[in-house]
DNA sequence: TCTGGGGTCCTAGGACCC
DNA sequence: TCTGGGGTCCTAGGACCC
């Protein structure tokens, strides 16, 4: 059996845990930005706070004093997600990590009758030790559990544990189960469904298999096995990620080559930031730019263009290099940018990179890989002891001064209650 | 006025090879 | 006049997820 821990509202559950005021009150979490609605309180969903919506189409609310609103704080839910995590890879032999607030335990080992009582535990433990309301369903596949878990949130009378452990519970959930809620049926697939009759997870496992492979691709057929009970997503136990992104949108449109010069160049060393903090170094380097497309007045651009280097790196000065040749060969004056990002792959273990190429300067390459060490390691001393947050005291000349976060829209930030030694000493 | 960010996998078609 | 068959690799675009 497998069972999928999902942490409830995540986001605002995160803010709530250092604001208990908020218990049972509207409350919703924006992304980058303050862009749109990301996380939602069951009392903002119920208020018709739609996920996704654009947050100028409900900020009348917070005017108003009946809804409270956050910029996001991924510093604070990357803590006390990890704080749930290491909970569950305590309890169970074997855990995936799904998302940050997401994961499949293997509940190989624990005999049937005893799961209920196991997993009530883990809620109970996860609830009193970090604060964080869970759910869990329990079932023999990956996507029967995800169906499992949303009964147990649903339902109050699961007390957030729901299994399906027989074929009675089993096709009861899927008739319960509108087909645009199963896990792999997204926004271009469900319209599909539709309109071929099928409107429930129950009609779907009913059709043929013959009919699913004639009209989906392989992963139709997969999500079909799925939900009739035949497990078919294997563990995916890749420690390496193969790509890494950093990517905004600014506050306001920019025009100006040496500003875009500058946010390329953060991301980019952001990039290179992460690369090194997981032992990993990259061959390609993409530069994208974006027009703002919600302005049909504008001229639109959206170029991409990769670059491939020799030889993998992680230094800040070579990835942010790369990025700079990448962006020239793209930026065209004349548009208004949104957006920029970058984004590096063909990632492989940096102590693997091997200097075979002809004229490659294993020199150079040992000073960039001492700098860059050098540079993170004020970079985090300075950030541990509070003199600079959130970015690097120490930079290219290329990045921009001041904070990273610097035009970018967060105006309803919780202070860095878990992670910030200030805050822990006011929390404590 | 204001509309996020970071991932993975699959497939079709083209380039290239023998 | 008539012009094969089989394979791999790469890439862009599309789909999905949170």
């Amino acid at each position: 059996m497998y069972a999928l821990v999902d942490c409830n509202n995540f986001f605002v559950s995160c803010e709530r845990v250092f604001r208990p005021d908020l218990d049972g009150k509207p409350v919703v979490v924006l992304s980058n930005n303050d862009g749109c609605v990301v996380s939602r309180s069951n009392e903002a969903k119920a208020m018709g706070i739609a996920m996704g919506v654009p947050f100028y189409k409900v900020k009348g609310y917070v005017d108003e004093g009946q809804l409270v609103a956050f910029s996001s704080n991924y510093a604070l839910y990357g803590d006390l997600s990890n704080r749930v995590m290491s909970l569950l890879a305590d309890a169970v032999p074997e855990i995936e990590i799904y998302s940050i607030d997401e994961a499949f335990l293997h509940l190989d080992g624990i005999p049937l009758e005893k799961i209920p009582g196991f997993c009530r535990e883990l809620v109970q433990k996860i609830g009193r030790w970090v604060g964080v309301p869970v759910s869990i369903g329990v079932a023999p596949t990956k996507t029967l559990a995800k169906i499992s878990s949303h009964f147990a949130k649903k339902y109050k009378g699961y007390k957030g544990v729901c299994l399906m452990d027989t074929d009675e519970k089993r096709l009861k959930a899927l008739k319960l189960t509108p087909i645009d809620d199963v896990w792999g049926i997204g926004r271009r697939l469900a319209p599909k469904m539709l309109a071929k009759n099928v409107r429930t997870a129950l009609d779907f496992v009913q059709r043929p298999k013959e009919w699913v492979a004639a009209n989906f691709n392989v992963n139709g057929i997969r999500t079909w096995e799925e939900l009739r009970g035949k497990a078919c997503l294997e563990a995916e136990m890749e420690d390496r990620r193969k790509s890494i992104s950093t990517s905004r949108s600014f506050a306001d449109m920019l025009d100006d080559e040496k500003e875009l010069i500058l946010r390329v160049s953060d991301f980019a060393a952001m990039c290179a930031h992460k690369l090194r903090s997981e032992g990993s170094a990259a061959y390609d380097v993409t530069v994208f730019l974006l027009t703002n497309r919600f302005r049909n007045d504008l001229a639109q651009y959206f170029p991409s263009v990769t670059v491939r280097l020799e030889v993998a790196a992680s230094s800040t000065q070579e990835i942010v290099g790369a990025a700079l040749k990448a962006f020239r060969t793209i930026y065209r004056p004349g548009y208004r940018y949104k957006k920029a990002g970058v984004t590096v792959s063909g990632i492989v273990p940096a102590d693997e990179v091997q200097g075979v190429i002809f004229g490659f300067d294993e020199d150079l390459r040992r000073k960039q890989d001492r700098l860059s060490k050098v540079i993170d390691d004020v970079n985090a001393a300075a950030e541990a002891s509070g003199c600079a947050s959130g970015n690097s005291l120490l930079r290219l000349a290329t990045q921009r001064p001041g904070h990273y976060a610097d035009g970018i829209r967060s105006e309803f930030r919780s202070p860095l209650y878990s992670t910030s030694i200030d805050e822990i000493i006011k929390v404590r």
